[in-house]
DNA sequence: CGGAACGTTGAGCATAATCAACGACTGTGG
DNA sequence: CCACAGTCGTTGATTATGCTCAACGTTCCG
């Protein structure tokens, strides 16, 4: 097989056939797994009025940290980083963002984070105030932002164990179990195949650690054979899935 | 002065004098602080007739880690820990809470941390359905309690940079200045004495340190004359708050 | 007084960072 | 077509930060 970056089937297909807003809703490929799935389609066709698609190229910048709060987003197809810097410059990814993700800061002026597409990215954008104002109008939207957040809290208080206490070893293999899961394929002989959505310096970036150990690391594991590159050093083969479970919860 | 536990000021007189559930909202010491500022007095009688106050000695368990989730909490006055664990039992705490602050797992059956008592605790609890339930009836309880998450998951983020990005001199100075800003209380010619609510090892686990290096690097301030122990290990004074600022962020 | 919990300090060590060199791949322009 | 620069990734040598292990001091109980 080859690998290819597209992480899921993006909608260029659906947007270049269909023009009401309302269909291209109704056909988006995140219409049940974004906040959307929340509305009715009679009630998705208010949201759809308000939202814009956006398409972003790799390496494009969303929102800037310090910059007015006024947009936020659904992601279509890609996936975004959402980075942190300290005053010298360290940078820290707070958080990969997928299809159906929300992204954007609500309730407040400023952006607390700079928020970057690391491969082309579709968006269905709103302005801050028009989705907060639809959160009183559709309060089932609420009720699932709700949950989407507080599985956002989640997942960061499971990063905080990993930054606080986890070594550069487990830090990578539970690193690239979560990319398995999340956008793995499976490959022959119960394999998984990743296209690693990001450099090894935003890998770095992710873990807190320095891109020369994530290399030893991802090294260390090729050498034990938990996985292999095929091709170049982006398209990643995990062989034994059950040694990287292993490597990340020794039971 | 005498620095004591007491972080702010707690219900114990109230609740002596008092016998209304409604009034025993009303002169609440968080009425205006946490979730239940967002009802007016009327719909406040609602919730205060399905929340039970309970007092937790410091050491006390609120919530395991696994067990099963059906209690959410606001605290009155005291603090709490909540600690994820690796399966080797390495320990990080991935928040400290303090009065007005909400604890709890919604929307799931299962806590994935464990919630413990640091200091003397009250808390008004209410059974997770129960509360679920009323974030249905009062929308604008949970636009609040969806603020307060988003405002957590802030701060999350930002302590994903510090476990990721920051030295241990770094994150020990940023943990008092969160302490002075929380809890901290006016000393002698602008200093600002905190009762540190943690022991070294809570500190080390909160920090992603071990406590030989928190008393190294509070050995180092102490040195620095950033700031001064009185008494004890736990009744601290910052001496030089704004040499403090300057070591979390060197502008 | 004795013990336990908590905290500090020191010596040595290990993990991951830093510094440096080099290889692979890509796109550009002669 | 090849030379070149630029980006990305790997590997090696060395260093430093923070961890481990150990001893000891302090406080606060019974």
């Amino acid at each position: 097989m080859t690998l290819t970056l597209d992480l899921l089937p993006t909608a260029h297909g659906i947007q270049a056939t269909v023009s009401s807003p309302a269909s291209r809703c109704h056909n988006c490929p995140v219409r049940t797994s974004a906040l959307c799935e929340s509305l009715n389609d009679e009630d998705l066709a208010t949201l759809s009025g308000l939202g814009r698609r956006r398409n972003m190229k790799a390496g494009q910048v969303l929102t800037w940290a310090g910059d007015a709060a006024n947009l936020v987003a659904n992601i279509v197809s890609g996936a975004l980083k959402v980075t942190a810097l300290t005053v010298d410059g360290r940078e820290q990814i707070v958080a990969l963002l997928f299809p159906g993700d929300f992204v954007g800061q609500l309730f407040s002026d400023r952006n607390a984070l700079t928020v970057t597409a690391i491969v082309d990215t579709d968006l269905c954008t709103y302005t801050r105030p028009a989705f907060e104002a639809l959160l009183d109008e559709f309060p089932t939207l609420q009720r699932t932002l709700l949950k989407q957040v507080l599985a956002s809290l989640n997942d960061a208080q499971d990063r905080m164990l990993t930054l606080g206490r986890k070594t550069a070893h487990e830090r990578v293999a539970g690193f690239l179990q979560f990319l398995a899961k999340r956008i793995g394929c499976e490959g022959p002989d119960g394999a998984i195949d990743i296209c690693l959505p990001v450099t090894r310096c935003e890998m770095a970036d992710y873990l807190g650690l320095t891109i020369e150990t994530v290399s030893r690391q991802l090294t260390r594991l090729r050498t034990a054979s938990v996985l292999t590159f095929i091709g170049g050093s982006r398209d990643c083969r995990i062989l034994d899935p059950e040694q990287l479970d292993y490597l990340v919860n020794p039971i």
